[in-house]
DNA sequence: CTGCCTCGAGTTCG
DNA sequence: CTCGAGGCAG
């Protein structure tokens, strides 16, 4: 890690008091931030802290990324980078009750064609109320941290993380082999007394307060200031691993150990588990313990311990069928239903919604939650009036939970569904075996205010400025009575409404231009077509390539889509016998907006063949390579296994390198692969 | 036909 | 996040 060219010009003496007291700082900090068990004053350790920033100002050639004046943050950022995780970041299922825990066990015992009297072991540990993040050390030093994202992709927070004491900068050796890479999970939380330090501290300057620690937290690692995130002292726990070349494990316990071990915090309550009755119990313990701790636990993990078993259980969807989240019951407060209003959606479905007296559930207001539907009033039997308990649904989304029948006086008032459309005035109708009503006016206003909102949207047309405000004013004012009219609208048009400056106008119309570069994915799913999202959109461009050619096809043609049945076909179809929405389509095109799927070569290099990349790619991202082997026929895939034909390996490239040359798969350099694709681009 | 599992649609608050 | 419903495997 020295550099000793780098540092000529620094005398021997002053480079050993550096890394001394580089040394004697990080066993201060983790003593003080990981053991709770300082050795030194706090004084000592600041006056050894100027000392080393003296030092590396005189030779900033010095500055190592781990030393640890690099914690004190530095300066903003303009915005997060985007950071692709090696391995993703599951989601757990989740358990609320006990019965869940025992099914859970019921199902690992079956996968793995256990005897009844056999169980495995089970790793349960309290669940910390924070934010997952990853951080990723190469040969034993800290990288990059992110946070997770959508479980793939996060952002690349390393200046943020690095503030924090309990992350070690590098890992401490002499403990275990350091891999030479290696991914580690960890949850980043606020103890209360941070919490209410931070709290106080924004309330004498004016500040809006936290509602809880959770978001503290999660504001503080997205600062894009680092200082700040440094003046806010959070910890991280550690409690995974994620991608890991160059060292193996066997079990989850031991990760926590190895973890422990470099120097990480771990959950010190943690316990193994023989059976299920004892994870229960455990779990039962924790129900009354969390409320006494300081920091907010919301439930406990339960993973299966041995990695092997873990592997044989593999996944379903997103998560992992090797564990689960237990979730203590939220907190639930009481309150009165002042009315029950009704919204109409995009599809024209009427949601009864109830609106609450304002109460604070878990640090938030509440004031609304949903009902669903009439079967659902009719099953909790809410009544305008009545006192009802409330809770925040997986801590976010608030849901009545019962009505509190003991407070009725009789004077509640019973919903009824309204059989006219309560914007339109159209018939209301709930056909048989459907639990929504809906309007079925064609031309209803709330319909196409959503319709065309849902064309704006993020992930459809993704048309930035354009929301709410500004599409309610522009109907109101008839500039526009669909989606394809946003297209010609003008600076002018826009500016003399309401809150809208020549500049928000002029970005608005700009965002609107830069729509017109959409893919055909997008333009199918932004069109509302019911039954239609992101994924059958995506399904549907694919196979066929152009709005004209999904336009033409017959319901039988549209079947053949994968994951496309009867009700998806008929519904595609009767969109495009709609005159209107061929009117939409129209003047889409007219606005330049036709765009097609780029052919896929079927006698291209990669025709039928299994693709899987593996290791960081220098020249491209890993979407543009997927994207080359994609339009030149292939299959991009993740796993190596015997029917995969190629393997194109980067920098660093760990087990999936090893797999392939032990299965006798091919295996190619990046440049090698694009010396591929470019003689194969040339020749077509 | 029945049970997954996945996807779509609607929703909350800061 | 939740519920309902469509698609598909067994």
């Amino acid at each position: 890690m020295n550099k000793p060219d780098k540092l000529s010009g620094i005398s021997s003496e002053v480079l050993s008091e550096i890394y001394d007291i580089r040394a004697r700082l990080k066993r201060a900090d983790f003593l003080y931030y990981v053991k709770d068990q300082p050795d030194i004053s706090d004084a000592d350790y600041d006056s050894m802290m100027r000392r080393l920033q003296e030092l590396e100002a005189q030779y900033p050639q010095s500055i190592s990324p781990d030393s640890p004046t690099q914690r004190v943050g530095i300066a903003p950022q303009s915005e997060f980078a985007e950071f692709e995780h090696r391995a993703p970041m599951l989601s757990l299922a989740n358990a609320f009750a006990e019965e869940e825990l025992r099914a859970f066990d019921d199902r690992c015992r079956r996968t793995l064609l256990l005897e009844p009297d056999e169980s495995p072991q089970y790793v349960c540990e309290p669940k910390f109320d924070g934010l997952a993040v990853s951080l990723t050390y190469i040969d034993g030093m800290l990288s990059a941290g992110a946070t997770r994202g959508d479980g793939y992709r996060g952002e690349n927070i390393t200046q943020n993380l690095r503030t924090v004491r309990s992350i070690p900068l590098d890992l401490k050796q002499n403990v275990k082999d350091i891999p030479s890479l290696i991914e580690v999970r960890g949850e980043i939380i606020l103890t209360h007394d941070e919490f209410e330090r931070i709290n106080s501290e924004r309330e004498t300057t004016g500040e809006p307060t936290f509602a809880n620690p959770r978001n503290a937290a999660a504001g503080s690692v997205r600062q894009l200031d680092a200082r700040i995130t440094a003046s806010r002292r959070l910890t991280l726990f550690a409690y995974a691993v994620g991608a890991c070349e160059g060292l193996e494990f066997a079990n989850q316990y031991e990760v926590l150990c190895t973890l422990g071990d470099w120097g990480f915090k771990v959950n010190p309550d943690v316990r193994v588990c023989d059976s299920i009755d004892e994870v229960v119990g455990y779990v039962g313990e924790w129900g009354e313990k969390k409320d006494n701790l300081s920091y907010d636990v919301d439930g406990m993990v339960v993973k299966v311990n041995s990695f092997d078993l873990q592997t044989r259980l593999g996944f379903v969807a997103r998560s992992p069928r090797w564990a689960i989240a237990y979730k203590f019951p939220s907190q639930q407060v009481r309150t009165q239903v002042n009315d029950i209003e009704v919204n109409v959606g995009r599809t024209g479905a009427l949601t009864p919604v109830a609106i609450l007296e304002p109460v604070l559930v878990g640090g938030v207001t509440v004031s609304r939650a949903t009902l669903h539907n009439e079967d659902e009033i009719r099953r909790k039997d809410v009544r305008i009036g009545d006192t009802v308990v409330v809770q925040r649904a997986g801590e976010v989304i608030p849901e009545v939970v019962e009505v509190v029948k003991a407070e009725r006086k009789g004077s509640e008032v019973e919903f009824v569904m309204p059989d006219h459309c309560p914007v339109c005035g159209a018939d209301v109708v709930r056909e048989s075996g459907e639990a929504v009503a809906r309007c079925t006016g064609i031309a209803c206003p709330a319909q196409i205010r959503e319709t065309i909102l849902h064309f704006a949207s993020r992930a459809a047309m993704d048309i930035d400025g354009v929301g709410p405000a500004l599409i309610d004013q522009l109907l109101n004012r008839q500039l526009i009575r669909d989606p394809a009219d946003i297209y010609s609208l003008t600076v002018e048009d826009i500016e003399p409404l309401d809150r809208m400056a020549r500049k928000s106008a002029e970005k608005a119309v700009n965002a609107i231009t830069a729509s017109k570069k959409v893919t055909l994915d997008r333009l199918i799913y932004a069109l509302g077509i019911r039954h239609v999202g992101e994924r059958t959109g995506a399904a549907l461009a694919q196979r066929f390539g152009t709005l004209d050619a999904l336009k033409a096809a017959s319901v039988e043609e549209i079947s053949k889509v994968p994951d496309v049945g009867p009700a998806v076909a008929a519904s595609v179809a009767a969109f495009f016998s709609q005159p209107g929405n061929i009117d939409v389509i129209e003047k889409l095109r007219t606005a330049g907006i036709d765009p097609k799927v780029e052919a896929r070569q079927e006698s291209a290099i990669f025709a039928g063949k299994t693709i899987v990349f593996t290791g960081a790619l220098q020249k491209m991202t890993r979407d543009q390579a997927q994207g080359m082997v994609f339009r030149l026929g292939g299959n991009p895939s993740s796993s190596v296994s015997g029917r995969t034909d190629l393997v194109l390996a980067g920098e660093k490239a760990g087990s999936k390198l090893d797999k392939a040359k032990s299965l006798g798969v091919p295996v190619v350099s990046e440049d090698e692969f694009l010396e591929m694709v470019s003689r194969a681009e040339d020749e077509s």
